[in-house]
DNA sequence: CGAAAAATGAGGTACGTTGGTCAAAACGCG
DNA sequence: CGCGTTTTGACCAACGTACCTCATTTTTCG
C-alpha cells in the first residue's frame, strides 16, 4: 500500500504530469473543468505532497534568527539549547537557526538586531519581545518586508500581530492562586508575593491573575504588595525577611519571578513554614521541592516554546496551515511527586 | 553558506563519490586510511547527511501497528487520534501507522493481535499492555523476531524489556495524592478510590503510590478500597453512591480510570461537596473542573505519547540512537485556571 | 470557417542520496 | 616481476517533486 505520487494523480485525472503540476502548484491556466479532474483525482487518492522530496527539489532553505537575553537566566539557557536541539531535528526540511544573545531587558539592544535584519539574510525572527517604540517600528518593517516574525515568552500589544509564543501570564497567577489557595484550606491571613520587576508585562500580569482567583474565590486571603526583587537572590531575601518579620498573618508565599533562592532564605528555618508556589523549574528549586521546602512549582516547558516557535516560523515562510492547537504553551504545575 | 554534500567531501577527500558512499554507509572493504581521509573531509566540512533525500532514495517504509482498546474511554481515543496524525506528519519519512482495536482489559484478544503479527507485516508494535502468561509469550516472540515492542499506558514487567512509553504510575498515584492531602488541610477522614480494574497494571500502581503518599505525609488520611468500575460510567455511579452511603468520613476522592461521569454523577449534589481528583482530560473532566465539581485533573499527554511511541518504534527500527528525555510523558496537573 | 489564443502534453534537468555494475588501479606476495 | 586480490573510480538508475521549454491540441471568437 505505498503512497500515491503525482504520477498516479495524472494517470487517474487522463492528464499529463505537467498539468497536475501546474493545478498543485497554482502555475499558469488551467481550465476549471481539467482544475477539477485533477483535484477530484487528489481527493480519491489521498495523494499529499511528499514534503521532503518537494523541499529537496526545490533546495529551500528556511534561516530563522533567534535574539535571546543573555544571562545566567537559566530559563532562558534551556529555551537556547532547545531552539538549537529543535531545529537540528528540522534540518532535513531545510531550516536552520541562528541565535544571538543580548543583554536582558535591552530595548536598545534588541531593536539594534532587528533593525539590522534584512529579508536577504533570514526568513523570518522570534524574539524576546522588550517593549519600545524603537522595537515596534523594527517589528513593523520586518512585517512589511515579509518576513515572520514570532514573539516568544514576552509579548509585544497584540495589534502588531506578530505572533506570540509562550503562556497566558493572568492564567499562570490565576493558578498559582488556586494552588495556594487550596493549600491554605481554611487558614485566613495574608500572602506575600516577591516579583522580579512589575514593570515585566509578565509579572504585572501574573500578579494581576493571583489577586483575581483569591478575591473570587479565596475572600479569606490577602495578597501582601509585591516584593521586588529585580532578579537579584540577596535583596529578596533581606527583602522578604524585613516583611515577614513587620506582619504576622503570613500563610502563603508568591514568588512570581527569578531569584527564588533569596526567597527560600528568607523563609529559613521559620516555624510553621507556610505553602511556597514559585515559578520556573530549575535544578534548586527541583531539590527544594523534594526537601518539601516549596510545595509547587509553576513552569512553561522551553522545549515546547523552542519547537512551537520554530513551527510557526517554518508555518509562516511556506505555505500557512499552521495549528493553533499544537503550538499552544501549557502552563505545567509540578509537585514533588511529579517532576520529570 | 549553502549545506555540504557527499559530492563536496568526495572532492575535499580526493577520493570518488563511491568511496565516500562505502565509508558513510559502512558497505564493504574500504582501506583505513582512505577511511581516515575520507572522515577527516566529513569533520572539515561539517557535512551531515541530508535525510530527507536518503529516506527518499532508499524508499525504505516502516510499517508499525498499534494495538488499542476499544470502548467509549475517551483517553484511548485521544490517543488513537494522535497516533494517527503523527503517523501521517511522519509520511515523509517512510512511516505508516495501522490501528486496530481490541476489547479493553482483555488480555486474551490482546493475545490474539500480537501472536498474528508475522515480522513481514510489520516493522514494529506498541499496544496498552495487559498482563498475562499469553501475552509475556507473545512479546517474547516478538523480540527474537526482532521486531519493536513498546508498552504505551500500561506496562509489563520490565524484564521483558519492552520499551514503555507512559507515564510512571506509581508517582501519577502519589501526585494524586499529595494534591489531595494538600486541599484536605487538617481534616481527618477517609478517601474514595474509584479504579477501572486493578488487573491492570497501571491502575494498581496508582492505588499503591496514593497510599503511599497518604501514609507518609498524611497520616489522618486513608484510603478505601477501590471501588472497580471497569470502564463503566452506570457501575462507577451506583457502587460509588453505596460506598458513599455506607461511609460517614469521606473526605475526598480519587477516580484513578475512566468512568468519571459515574463519579460525578454519584456525588450529585453531596453537601459538603468533599475534594475530587480524577485522571485524564476530556471535554466532561474539562467542564467540571470549570464549574468547580472536581478540583483536579491528572492526566497524560495523549499527543505526546503517541508521538514518543512513533519515535520510539522508528528508532528501534533503523539505526537506534534515540533520546530517552525527549521521549519521557510527564504527570500533568490540570486546575481550571491552567486548562489547555 | 479559420486564425489567434489558450490549454495541455511531452520531455528534459535538477535536488542529494542509495545501491548497484563493471572496469581500472593499487596492492600484496611468492 | 607477474599474479591474483583488494581497493577504488566512473557511471547509471532510481526516489518524488519542481520548474523549464517547446510542440501540439483544443477552444474561442470574429
Amino acid at each position: 500500500m505505498t503512497r500515491s505520487t503525482i504520477h498516479d494523480v495524472a494517470r487517474v485525472a487522463r492528464v499529463s504530469l505537467s498539468t497536475v503540476d501546474r493545478v498543485l502548484n497554482d502555475r499558469n491556466r488551467v481550465r476549471p473543468a481539467t482544475r477539477a479532474r485533477v483535484e477530484e483525482a487528489v481527493r480519491a487518492l489521498g495523494y499529499v505532497r511528499n514534503a521532503a522530496a518537494a523541499n529537496l527539489s526545490r533546495q529551500r532553505r528556511f534561516r530563522f534568527l533567534f535574539v535571546l537575553p543573555a544571562g545566567a537566566n537559566s530559563f532562558m539557557r534551556n529555551l537556547e539549547r532547545e531552539v538549537v536541539a529543535y531545529a537540528r531535528s528540522l534540518a532535513a526540511e531545510g531550516v536552520e537557526a541562528e541565535v544571538r544573545l543580548v543583554p536582558p531587558f535591552d530595548g536598545e539592544a534588541l531593536f539594534r538586531e532587528l533593525d539590522a535584519l534584512t529579508p536577504g539574510a533570514f526568513d523570518g525572527t522570534a524574539f524576546v519581545a522588550v517593549d519600545s517604540p524603537a522595537v515596534r517600528r523594527a517589528v513593523a518593517r520586518l512585517q512589511a518586508a515579509d518576513l515572520g516574525v514570532v514573539t516568544l515568552v514576552s509579548d509585544l500589544p497584540a495589534d502588531l500581530r506578530a505572533h506570540f509564543i509562550g503562556i497566558d501570564n493572568i492564567r499562570a497567577g490565576r493558578t498559582a492562586a488556586r494552588l495556594l489557595g487550596g493549600f491554605c484550606g481554611d487558614r485566613a491571613g495574608r500572602i506575600a508575593v516577591v516579583a522580579g520587576a512589575m514593570r515585566v508585562n509578565d509579572h504585572a500580569e501574573r500578579y494581576a491573575g493571583f489577586r483575581q482567583v483569591l478575591a473570587q474565590d479565596f475572600p479569606h486571603l490577602e495578597a501582601l504588595p509585591p516584593v521586588e526583587a529585580l532578579d537579584d537572590a540577596g535583596r529578596a531575601e533581606t527583602r522578604l525577611a524585613a516583611l515577614l518579620d513587620a506582619t504576622e498573618d503570613v500563610v502563603g508565599i508568591y514568588s512570581l519571578g527569578a531569584g527564588n533562592r533569596g526567597v527560600v532564605a528568607a523563609l529559613g528555618r521559620r516555624d510553621p513554614a507556610p505553602p511556597v508556589v514559585v515559578h520556573e523549574l530549575t535544578e534548586h528549586s527541583r531539590r527544594w521541592l523534594l526537601e518539601g521546602r516549596i510545595d509547587a512549582v509553576i513552569r512553561q516547558d522551553p522545549a515546547r516554546e523552542a519547537r512551537a516557535a520554530l513551527r510557526t516560523l517554518l508555518a509562516l515562510s511556506q505555505g500557512k496551515p499552521f495549528d493553533r492547537d499544537e503550538n499552544r504553551v501549557g502552563i505545567e504545575i509540578f509537585l514533588r511527586d511529579n517532576l520529570p
